[in-house]
RNA sequence: GGGCCCGUAGCUCAGCAUGGAUAGAGCGCUGGCCUGCGAAGCCGGAGGUCGCGGGUUCGAAUCCCGCCGGGCCCGCCA
């Protein structure tokens, strides 16, 4: 498909070749313009004639240029600067062909990349309580990284690691056993009752009581064993899952497998992925001084203790390994949930023999917070270094605190910081859901007053509410630290999710309005600035994406969807569709207009923002 | 003590991968635009030592080094 990055991939190609014509072989660039002025593309190739070469720029300049051959000439006008930059601007007839095979595929159609197995973990919240706003950012960018691997044309497999072993579930449990709390719940959403309630609860008066401490120890033991307690829990701890999955799916996210940390434990897949460590010496045995008796990774991380037991970042290295097939795949595989987009959620299983389900990856990538690079960064050696064509990949973002204002308003005692972390044990949090339920309540609230004739207001406020959650979260760079304040997450004016939206249902509206269009069509009459800015940000679907995948940078993608809004919304302010006089123009415009929906469509569906066409 | 991330307008953030030619948005402040395809919009104004210092370069917000400020991690816990 012809577009923005092909004309690049062109022209470098084309430079390079003319750069070994004249015998140089160096880096240059060929990248966007800083100011439209100049152009659509730009090369510093000249640059690097002229001083590899000792020659001044213009003379430079000639040399590059009697070399310069690329292939798609008709559609590139070639402009050289007396400051040494050779621009490019992109001719009509570009344009023209791009439109047209838009408007002939209902989207951009296939990027050509080479596909890959992938897997991507991400969510993973440990099943006692409620998702709060900081596992909304790992969602969140979990699934459209999920989106935008799939929208490359990868084969992928979204996975969700749930710790039905750890102590939260232990002291969820005691609360349950000892505390006499309702297994049952209170009549609000389970995950809520568990997390906010039982759990906080529970832990609260376990850190101050040593019978109790001992109690959790031996349930600790239970869950790894597998008795009755630990099928006490199951039941629990699944139901609390669903409701996780509820609100994971609210937001546009899905999944296709479930992985427990119990089915690892009881499989017994430690013995075998020891030795592959040991036989590959990716493990120590140490012998004297402080970690004498222990296996050891990389010189400091102790991984077995010296009594012989294997510590947490054990299991860590066991689902790595899993994901990857360093070891065969054990489990049985059964159903364990319908989705809202149609497909099953799976899961694996120690006793069912279902269908198999996960085929290991080629490259495994997880989603975590910037808290557990380090130990992360020490499994993806020792995995890389086991199996070295396979790749472990590591998407970590900064943590999300809570606004003074927001920490007050659960009645968190912040004293004179600006913000404060959350922390499930002690309370301090925001629940996803609650979000959700009052950005739905502000957007209704606009709805209402704008006396709006929807058909379905609820279902609209819904959509808006998931695309101005999703794109706050999206927009900021991963390595920034949030600080969510309530108060801004329910404004949905100006750089929103919802702005992203208006600008497509104008559109949509207009295309509505307009009656059929004369295809193919022929867009030169279009020769305003702003129909030209829109036409050329069109084009650069794939570059954008693409950057956004090599630069595992999220935030490219929604800043391209906010830019793609704007310009749609500048021409739309200053020319006329329907109303148009010219059939020729207005028969140009409107492919315009369409090619814009089309695109933003599908911009949207990597994205998980709902197309609503009213709002 | 060792390591990671952030620092750009009053506030929240783009831009940094691949150095380039006048540093961009939103919010807030301020002045305009609906008898027009949807005003959740558009246009204008005010607002910037790109944390500080050095280096590399013809050229640095962008690359390198040091420092300062903020956040986080570093257990034979899970």
């Amino acid at each position: 498909m012809i577009s923005y990055l092909s004309e690049i991939n062109d022209i470098r190609l084309a430079s390079e070749n003319a750069l070994k014509d004249i015998g140089l072989q160096v880096n240059f660039a060929v990248s966007e313009t800083t100011m439209p002025s100049f152009g659509d593309i730009t090369t510093n190739a000249a640059f690097v004639i002229s001083k590899a070469k000792k020659i001044p720029p213009s003379d430079a300049i000639a040399l590059f240029l009697v070399n310069f051959k690329p292939k798609s000439q008709k559609f590139l006008e070639v402009v050289p600067h007396t400051s040494g930059f050779v621009n490019f601007w992109l001719k009509t007839e570009f344009f023209n062909k791009f439109i047209n095979e838009v408007i002939a595929q209902h989207g951009f159609g296939d990027i050509d990349v080479a596909q890959k197995k992938i897997a991507i973990e991400h969510t993973s919240v440990n099943p006692n309580k409620a998702l709060h706003v900081g596992h909304a950012r790992n969602v969140i960018i979990g699934d459209t990284f999920y989106r935008l691997l799939k929208r490359l044309g990868h084969r992928v497999a979204v996975l969700n690691y749930i710790d039905d072993t750890g102590v939260q579930v232990a002291d969820l449990l005691i609360g349950f056993k000892e505390m006499g709390f309702s297994v049952d719940g209170d009549g609000q959403k389970y995950d809520h009752y568990c997390g906010d309630v039982v759990y906080v609860k529970a832990n609260k008066v376990i850190e101050n009581d040593l019978r109790l401490k001992e109690v959790r120890s031996n349930i600790l033991k239970a869950l790894e064993a597998g008795d009755e307690t630990y099928k006490f829990a199951n039941r629990i701890v699944s139901r609390i899952v669903s409701e996780q999955l509820k609100s994971a799916w609210a937001l546009g996210a899905r999944y296709d497998l479930l992985n427990w940390e119990s089915h690892f434990l009881h499989a017994g897949y430690w013995n075998e992925v020891f030795d592959i460590l040991k036989s590959k010496g990716a493990v120590q045995y140490v012998s004297e001084g402080k970690n004498a008796g222990c296996w050891v990774l990389k010189g400091k991380k102790v991984l077995i203790r010296s009594d012989g037991t294997a510590v947490y970042t054990a299991k860590d290295i066991i689902y790595a390994a899993w994901k990857l097939g360093i070891v065969n795949d054990r489990f049985g595989y059964d159903f364990f949930a319908n989705q809202w987009d149609g497909t099953s959620l799976i899961t694996t299983s120690l006793d069912k023999k279902g269908v198999k389900s996960y085929n290991p990856a080629d490259i495994s990538y997880i989603v975590i917070d910037q808290r557990q690079e380090p130990i992360q960064q020490m499994i993806k050696e020792v995995v890389e270094a086991v199996i070295p064509d396979k790749k472990y990949k590591i998407i970590a973002y900064g943590l999300v605190a809570l606004s003074k204002n927001t920490a007050e308003k659960i009645n968190a005692n912040i004293e004179n910081e600006k913000f404060v972390h959350m922390s499930g044990r002690s309370g301090v949090f925001f629940n996803l859901d609650d979000l959700y339920f009052m950005v739905k309540g502000a957007a209704m609230e606009i709805i209402n007053k704008r006396n709006a004739p929807l058909e379905n207001k609820e279902r609209v406020a819904e959509g808006i509410a998931v695309s101005a959650i999703r794109y706050s979260l999206l927009k900021i760079d991963l390595d920034k630290q949030i600080v969510f304040d309530i108060d801004d997450a329910l404004k949905l004016e100006g750089d929103t999710g919802p702005y992203l939206q208006y600008s497509l249902a104008r559109a949509m509206k207009i295309i509505e309005k307009l009656g059929p269009l004369k295809i193919p069509c022929d867009i030169g009459v279009l020769n305003s600035e702003e129909e030209r800015a829109l036409l050329l940000s069109l084009t650069k679907f794939d570059y954008e994406l693409n950057k956004s995948y090599e630069t595992v940078s999220l935030s490219t993608i929604a800043n391209y969807a906010h830019e793609l809004a704007v310009q749609f919304n500048i021409f739309y302010e200053k020319h006329r569709v329907i109303d148009e006089k010219s059939e020729l123009v207005k028969n140009a415009r409107g492919c315009l207009v369409l090619a814009f929906t089309y695109i933003m469509t599908d911009l949207f569906q990597v994205l998980g923002i709902p197309v609503l066409k009213e709002l």
